[in-house]
RNA sequence: GGGCGGGUGGCAGAGUGGUUGAAUGCACCAGUCUUGAAAACUGGCAUAGGUGUAAGUCUAUCGGGGGUUCGAAUCCCUCCCCGCCCGCCA
């Protein structure tokens, strides 16, 4: 959500910053509605202030026993609620079509993020590893996991139709080892609280991280009201929502492994082969929960966080900022992880890791005590420390032998009850 | 799912239609006293918004929404949450 103060005081440099992002001029459009219900607040307020004054006057008529005060009082009323009730309904309504438009529009991005209309203006920052050369033709992971009986798309599509997949043996053991990794190295030594959230949230959740109103067609809804959450990012932020926390409390860290529900509207014909982009996958998250100066230096470090899973794991990888057309809708900043895929011959997302700023905090109303009487809105950060069907993938792919076995990466091995190679 | 009881300021807890934005206690802030602290005493202390250079002033808010009334924390409806009992169930 944004500032609508700051928009009335700096409307120019709102423009100008998402403008950025390919949006056209916002700012006249919001000010002049803003101005109108301004101008019939004040209007109700003042019809308000009337009526209250002589409803007290009516009270002390009636204490006195003079009726006919206390009913010329009442006519008075009658002709201030009328004022209120036909313009409180337009202020209301005003009031949500402002609101409809500011929950629409995209955060700003910060100044230092590259400047581009799409991914191809997006900056490579660095790369780590090198790809392995083969002395054979690299399979890709679907081709390796179903060669292996142990990943079955089939027979997921039986029960459940395209975008699932069944894993089974050792490569559920995989899914599981690899889950069990990065929490233990998320909660362990980058001091994350490991979490058990909800998977299943309401509406106000997602609009507080962003995903309502503007995208509820990539959510799944129950029969009950709830949606399932398309990112653990919703449960893990919304931990602070409507509440003030102590400043000497913050950074508060979150990490949690659950499934993630994304229906994928619009990505039809998109990676429809093997596990890239699945309905249903699972994800080790991290979220910070920071103040205002100390959010830029928590996104390099969050950024570390999920870069280090990549090098226990000796996958080779890239990250990459994205530039301000291809931010997220609640994003100021973005680094992206690509991981190495030789069945592709390319770098793919398996991480993004984000500063919201003070967006989302300001749609859950998340505050922190800067000072006595002196509550601030918190910075919020989220990240993939990472997902876990596409490291999957990625194991599968850059561990793979010619047989069409996989060597378990050392870090994994105690995770697989000292399993060495999937056969 | 059924029944009953609750939801009030940072916390605890009064308040069942008329200067109640809300008693009281605790916590917190400032001051007096003290070498310092504690205790005691004095004062202050909710949030959001409109308006104003400012002092100020006005409006809204007692879980959310709607209603009754000249007037609602108080009455009615509805939803959500919490507790207890029953039923069902991993």
């Amino acid at each position: 959500m944004h500032d609508i103060k700051a928009i009335r005081e700096n409307p120019d440099y709102y423009d100008k910053r998402w403008a950025k992002r390919g949006l056209e001029v916002q700012s006249k459009k919001i000010l002049d509605r803003d101005a109108l219900i301004r101008k019939a607040m004040n209007v109700v307020q003042e019809a308000e202030a009337a009526r209250n004054k002589s409803s007290k006057l009516i009270g002390q008529a009636m204490a006195k026993g003079d009726k006919e005060e206390a009913e010329r009082l009442k006519a008075e009323v009658a002709g201030a609620k009328n004022v209120i009730a036909a313009m409180g309904a337009q202020v209301d309504g005003e009031k949500a079509a402002l609101n409809d438009m500011l929950a629409a529009l995209p955060n700003i991005p910060f100044e230092n993020v590259p400047e581009g209309d799409d991914e191809d203006s997006n900056i490579e920052q660095h790369k780590w590893g090198t790809p392995k050369g083969y002395n054979f033709e690299p399979k890709s992971h679907d081709d390796l996991g179903e060669a292996l009986g142990m990943m079955d798309f089939e027979t997921a599509a039986k029960m459940s139709g395209s975008r699932f997949v069944v894993l089974s043996g050792l490569l559920s053991r995989l899914d599981r080892a690899l889950a069990a990794f990065m929490l233990d190295l998320q909660s362990g030594e980058n001091g994350y609280t490991e979490t058990t959230p909800p998977f299943l949230v309401w509406d106000k959740a997602l609009y507080g991280t962003g995903q309502l109103p503007k995208f509820e067609e990539d959510l799944y809804k129950t029969t009950a009201g709830h949606y399932l959450i398309p990112t653990a990012e919703v449960s893990l932020t919304n931990i602070v929502r409507e509440s003030i926390v102590d400043a000497e409390s913050l950074p508060h860290r979150y990490t949690a492994h659950t499934p993630c529900f994304r229906s994928e509207a619009g990505s039809a014909g998109r990676d429809t082969k093997g596990m890239i982009r699945q309905h249903q996958f699972n994800k080790v998250e991290l979220v910070s929960i920071v103040k205002p100066e100390d959010s830029e230096a928590e996104h390099k470090r969050m950024l570390g966080c999920a870069e280090e899973v990549l090098k226990r794991l000796k996958l080779p990888y890239r990250v990459v900022e994205l530039c301000t057309g291809d931010l997220g809708f609640g994003a100021r900043r973005t680094f992206d992880i690509e991981v190495w895929l030789p069945s592709q011959d390319t770098y793919r997302e398996i991480s993004s890791c984000s500063n919201c700023g003070d967006f989302q905090a300001r749609r859950m109303n998340a505050r922190y005590k800067h000072a006595a009487k002196d509550n601030r809105f918190v910075h919020t950060l989220n990240g993939s420390g990472l997902a876990v069907g596409r490291t999957l993938v990625a194991v599968l792919e850059n561990y793979q032998n010619e047989d069409g076995s996989i060597t378990v990466p050392d870090v994994l091995v105690p995770y697989m009850g000292g399993v060495t190679v999937i056969k």
